[in-house]
DNA sequence: AAAAACATTACATAAAGATGTAATAATTAA
DNA sequence: TTAATTATTACATCTTTATGTAATGTTTTT
């Protein structure tokens, strides 16, 4: 049987090697290589099944090399495992097409579903990555919860695209009622324009 | 030792009854109450630890109890476990505030998995839900590969909340050419507002 | 009932955005 | 080296946004 090819990017050689002995005790994978310097991978691609990729690198930001990796081979499958776990790291992560994301503490307990996870088609985040996922989701509502009704309706229009006089005539108000609606909105989220509400709301 | 206190509100009663069953051969969890009515549920809310939540159901849709029940006991958790995994319902629930969200199929194997995960302040999605979280993520980076390198950093400038004269500035080319690039990045995503623009990226 | 918070309309104005058409330069591909 | 893209600039116009100020109803809350 084909062996699952594993290579591993990161800094830290010693938990490289470490690593890689946790993967080397299954029989179906297989981890050779280990690259402490990323440029050294990047002037000379190899390709695998499964990247494991740290984050925080001297040499090069973790995040850039998703993109480069799958440029060349897009169908491997990118873990993150990094002790980096702001919010913001991990949503660029996924954005550029890692599928997995663990902290490093957890490495040893989870990269089996990990790998299982992304081997069939499916992506896996530790439950504490996930929450900040989650909560990232849910900050919106937060926002929401400081507008009245009728404020709230007003931004949920502007976040569906609506223009101004749409909404008032979807609520059989006034232009100027809108107007003045969205003026308190923006005073109250300290904002001065739809695009700043949008970031503010990420996702719908 | 005080058991964790499950409900589950499910309008399809025997698989509530096997949800119910399972939970109850582990010692440290307590399954007592299936409501196969949510709108019983609401009449009268009943306390507990974990909320096991179906997304489709005839009374009421289960996207908006999770708000409810938040409301009375915030510090509950909820989990979805339905059939239902198209993204908009994945999105809505984790945006109203569901911790965990797994398909039915695999509620047998995973339901500890989940139950831990949101007790420990984590959150839980099967591999299958979190992939398709992950592609939401990622589908902008698609969008943004159908355009040209100035059409891109255009765009990235409105997501970022410039305005077309600020875009031009940094840029150092005339407002004309901001607007030039706009009008062909609209038409290329068949869009004709900033709004649906950012509807269309989600999350940066 | 008085005060406070919320809702609505109105007028006014400057800035930003959405689109059309058109000509010229710069790059890239055939 | 033509032909074809792609990139820039320019002019014009209409719509939409962003904000200010101000007055008058409606609900809540105390």
């Amino acid at each position: 049987m084909k062996k699952i090819k594993i290579i591993i990017i990161d800094d830290d050689f010693t938990l490289g090697e470490f690593m890689q002995e946790k993967i080397n005790e299954f029989e179906n994978y297989s981890c050779e290589l280990i690259f402490s310097d990323p440029l050294t991978f990047i002037n000379k691609p190899v390709e695998a099944d499964i990247y494991l990729l740290d984050v925080v690198m001297t040499n090069l930001n973790g995040l850039e090399m998703i993109d480069q990796i799958l440029k060349i081979y897009p169908s491997s499958k990118i873990i993150m495992n990094t002790i980096k776990d702001d919010p913001d790291t991990i949503f660029q992560a996924l954005k550029m097409g890692a599928l997995g994301y663990i902290d490093k503490q957890s490495f040893e307990n989870n990269f089996l579903t990990v790998f299982e996870s992304v081997l069939n088609d499916g992506a896996y985040m530790t439950p504490k990555i996930a929450r900040k996922v989650i909560d990232y989701y849910s900050a919106p509502k937060e926002i929401l919860n400081q507008l009245t009704n009728r404020e709230r309706d007003i931004v949920n229009g502007i976040l569906d695209g609506l223009s101004y006089k749409l909404i008032a005539d979807h609520y059989n108000i006034s232009l100027d009622n809108v107007r003045m609606n969205i003026k308190r909105v923006y005073r109250k989220l300290n904002i001065n324009s739809k695009s700043e509400l949008f970031k503010k709301m990420n996702h719908i």
